[in-house]
DNA sequence: TTACGTATGATATATTATAACATTCAGAGT
DNA sequence: ACTCTGAATGTTATAATATATCATACGTAA
C-alpha cells in the first residue's frame, strides 16, 4: 500500500500528516478505498457503491468537508440524493472507522489508518484548513489518567487543536500576540 | 467566595467537579454571578441586564444547555427575545471566559473558574449528562509536546470524554462489553 | 413462494446558527 | 442643550446542519 508520505505503519503516533500541496492524489483516494474493502470484508459488512462514492468524496477533498457540500458532490452522479442519502453513508462509514467526524468544524475526513482501531486526535490549521490525524499514545494516557481519577469510565475522546500549521506559520509570520 | 465543593483554589486540575445531586444550586449561581461581575469590572466590559440573565439561565442548568433552550427559558421574562438575543449574549460570554461551548453536545456550560484563563477539558456522562471541566496540564502538555514536534502552533484545544460517571457506573454496573 | 432484513428513495421537518437592518441609549465633545 | 458616536439590543428573515418517517427495491433464507 502506497501510504504517500504516512507513516502510519512505522509510528502509530501520526496516523496522517499535513498533506504537502504536492502529492499524488488520486493514489490517496485509490489506498483508502482499498483499505476500506478490507476492512469491511473482515467486519461483513457491505460497502455499496454508494457508500464507496461518498468514502472517495470525502478522500478527493482530502480535508475536512461538510455533509451539504458532500451531498452536492455527490449529486452529480446521483441526480436525486437527499441529506439522508449521505448521512447514511456518513454514519455507516463512521461506525466502520472509515472516516471521522470533525465536532468544532461539523465536518467529516477520512481516516488516515482504517485497518486499525484508534484514538484519534486532530490538529487543525485555522488557515489552509490542513488537518493532520494523531494517534497519541500519551495524549490519550493524560486523559485516562486523570478520568480513572475521578472513577470516569472513559468511553470515546473527542481532541480538536486549533492552530497554525508550520507551512502557514512559515509563509506568514505570524504577528497575532 | 462559597466554591461549593470545588477544589478550584487548592488544586486548579479540576476546575468543576461532578456536581453531587445535593448542593445549594441558588449559591452556585451567586457566587458565578458574582465571578463575572469581578471579571467584567477587570475587563472594563459591560456586564449588562440581558448578558447577567442568559449567565443565571446557563447556571440554573448546572450542566451542558443549548442555545434554543436558553432561549426558551429567557423569554419567560423577555417575551420578544429571539435566537440572536441569546447567541449575541453566549458570545459575549464566551469571550470573557463566564461559559464554555461544549462541541459535541452543540450546549453551553458555565465556566467553574472564570477569574482564571485556562485550558479546559471536559468528562461528559453519556447517562446523566453531568459534566466535570478539568485544566489537566498533563493533558495539555501532551498535546502542546506533540503539536510543537510537527511545527504547529497552538491556540485552542477542544478536548471532550464522553463516558459514564462514578455515580452512574456505581447505580448501573454497566454491562456493555 | 413468502417472509424478512438491509439498503435506498422520497418527503417533510427539526435543530442550530447567522445575516442584515432598525432602534435605543449612554457618554464624549461641542 | 445639541449632536455625534459606538455599543447593545430589537426585529425579521434565512442559512446550515441533521433527523424522522414512510415508501420502495432487492437479495436471500425458510
Ligand atoms: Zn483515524
Ligand atoms: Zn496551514
Ligand atoms: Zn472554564
Ligand atoms: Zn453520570
Amino acid at each position: 500500500m502506497g501510504k504517500q508520505g504516512s507513516n502510519a505503519t512505522k509510528d502509530a503516533e501520526v496516523i496522517a500528516p499535513f498533506q504537502s500541496h504536492v502529492h499524488d492524489h488520486g493514489q490517496c483516494v485509490a489506498d483508502a478505498i482499498s483499505a476500506a474493502e478490507t476492512r469491511c470484508a473482515e467486519d461483513g459488512s457491505s460497502f455499496t457503491p454508494l457508500r464507496r462514492e461518498v468514502l472517495e468524496l470525502v478522500w478527493s477533498s482530502h480535508g475536512p468537508i461538510g455533509a451539504y457540500e458532500l451531498l452536492e458532490k455527490l449529486r452529480d452522479s446521483r441526480r436525486n440524493a437527499a441529506p439522508p442519502t449521505v448521512y447514511r453513508a456518513l454514519d455507516f462509514l463512521m461506525e466502520h472507522g472509515l472516516i471521522h467526524r470533525i465536532e468544532s468544524l461539523n465536518a467529516y475526513i477520512g481516516c488516515g489508518d482504517p485497518e486499525r482501531h484508534h484514538g484519534a486526535q486532530f490538529l487543525i490549521c485555522r488557515d489552509c484548513q490542513s488537518v493532520a490525524e494523531l494517534d497519541d499514545k500519551a495524549i490519550g494516557r493524560a486523559v485516562t489518567r486523570r478520568a480513572d481519577a475521578l472513577g470516569f469510565d472513559v468511553e470515546q475522546q473527542t481532541v480538536e487543536v486549533i492552530g497554525q500549521c508550520a507551512d502557514c506559520s512559515a509563509r506568514e509570520p505570524d504577528d497575532r500576540k
